[in-house]
DNA sequence: ATGCTCATTTAGCGCTTGATCATATAGCCT
DNA sequence: AGGCTATATGATCAAGCGCTAAATGAGCAT
């Protein structure tokens, strides 16, 4: 054995404190992600290896840390490329749609994302209604105009009806739903993604040939608006 | 004020034990799906108006507690009567998954199953991937099949591949999301169900019909076996 | 009415938790 | 080498946690 004699020593080193920050963020980060927000501090600094008290020295509560850690992971990743690339029709729609969820796949669909945004929905989903706003506003109203240009049909002056916005939102919430089973139910999926997007795009772009139609004959006939 | 001079007395009741056991799981159940199982004893038994220690009259620990929270929520809500609904061949596809998507939605999009289903799979995905291999093994091959004979393919003798079972998963996720959007993230989804799923289970099979043999031809080159 | 039973409460133990403060020492400057 | 600065630690507090045991009293049988 090495020198056990005084069951590790207590190797105490000295880091800047912009470095020794950004560590405990990121270890931060890392833990909460797994063990929720009820996580503990001690347990936090015994992976971090350094005191509990520390912790106290760069953050001025498990509160405020924990804000950091919500901050952190969900700033920056939103890329407002995204909607020029997806409205830029000298690119089959097909393509665009796989290219889009190849790249916010890479920027989101990730453990620490997935189960923070999980973690943050049980417990106050103010930050979720947040972000489900952003897709809502942002994001699916440009899907519904292209997949309505994809089907000849013309682009509603107003923005979509609520019945359409929820129809995208299936293809899109599908392709979600499949990081979560990966990374918070932690099961093995075996498939290509890029791949698995590019049917599931093929066969939603397929279909609203058919249906996109009767889609917006229903809303028109002011059926969700009552 | 009502004689406020003791403080709203302590009213005790005495119930009959299997009463009083029912009611605590029964508000276990609602205080767990919100707060999760890091919720405290203490808070649960304020809820219900009686004392915490009484609790442990009825059960030896939280975790026995817990564990029959569990139990009380996911069993029996899985219905066998499903599958041969989703065989019987004298009805449309289309109704019998509409149909299906109905009971289904009836029995476990409900906010303490969605609820406590995502703290568990936070906390220890055992229980989900127990529930996932359920669908895995008996919903989606059958969903796979019905979709083969919908769309005048062969049904394979062997099980379903995994690339296709992804691809009737995106739909079977995308429903489900929707149910997190309402009971996690508690946003408003203004769409009657049905309705919806009668869009979308419409729109999965006709797209299916010129996906699925790409998707079939797919699988048979080994694509997914590497 | 009276006494008995056991469902329920009051009091509190041992431990963990977030947070604080004085002390010790790593690492740089001279 | 010696001293200084402030990073890191050790000790500890107050509140909150799961859980226990003894005291209490509601509701039944008689």
């Amino acid at each position: 054995m090495t020198k056990d004699s005084k069951a590790d020593a207590p190797v105490r080193r000295r880091l800047a404190p912009a470095e020794r920050e950004r560590q405990i963020l990121e270890g931060a980060i890392a833990y909460f992600s797994e063990a929720g927000f009820s996580g503990q501090t001690r347990e936090l600094s015994r992976r971090l290896g350094i005191t509990q008290p520390l912790l106290y020295r760069y953050f001025p509560s498990k509160q405020a840390l924990v804000e950091k850690v919500y901050q952190t992971v969900f700033q920056g990743r939103w890329n407002p490329a995204w909607i020029p690339l997806l409205r830029d029709r000298s690119v089959p729609l097909r393509e665009r749609l796989v290219e889009f969820y190849r790249q916010y796949a890479q920027a989101t669909y990730r453990p620490e994302w997935i189960r923070i945004y999980m973690h943050a929905g049980l417990s106050d989903p103010t930050l979720n209604q947040r972000y489900i706003r952003l897709v809502r506003r942002e994001l699916l109203p440009v899907m519904c105009a292209e997949v309505r240009h994809h089907c000849g049909l013309p682009v509603a002056t107003e923005g979509p009806d609520e019945q359409e916005i929820e129809f995208v939102w299936n293809l899109h919430g599908g392709i979600f739903y499949q990081a979560v089973r990966r990374h918070v139910y932690r099961t093995r999926v075996s498939v290509d993604f890029v791949t698995h997007v590019g049917f599931v795009v093929d066969n939603f772009l397929a279909g609203a040939k058919t249906v996109y139609p009767r889609l917006l004959a229903h809303c028109a006939s002011g059926a969700s608006l009552g």
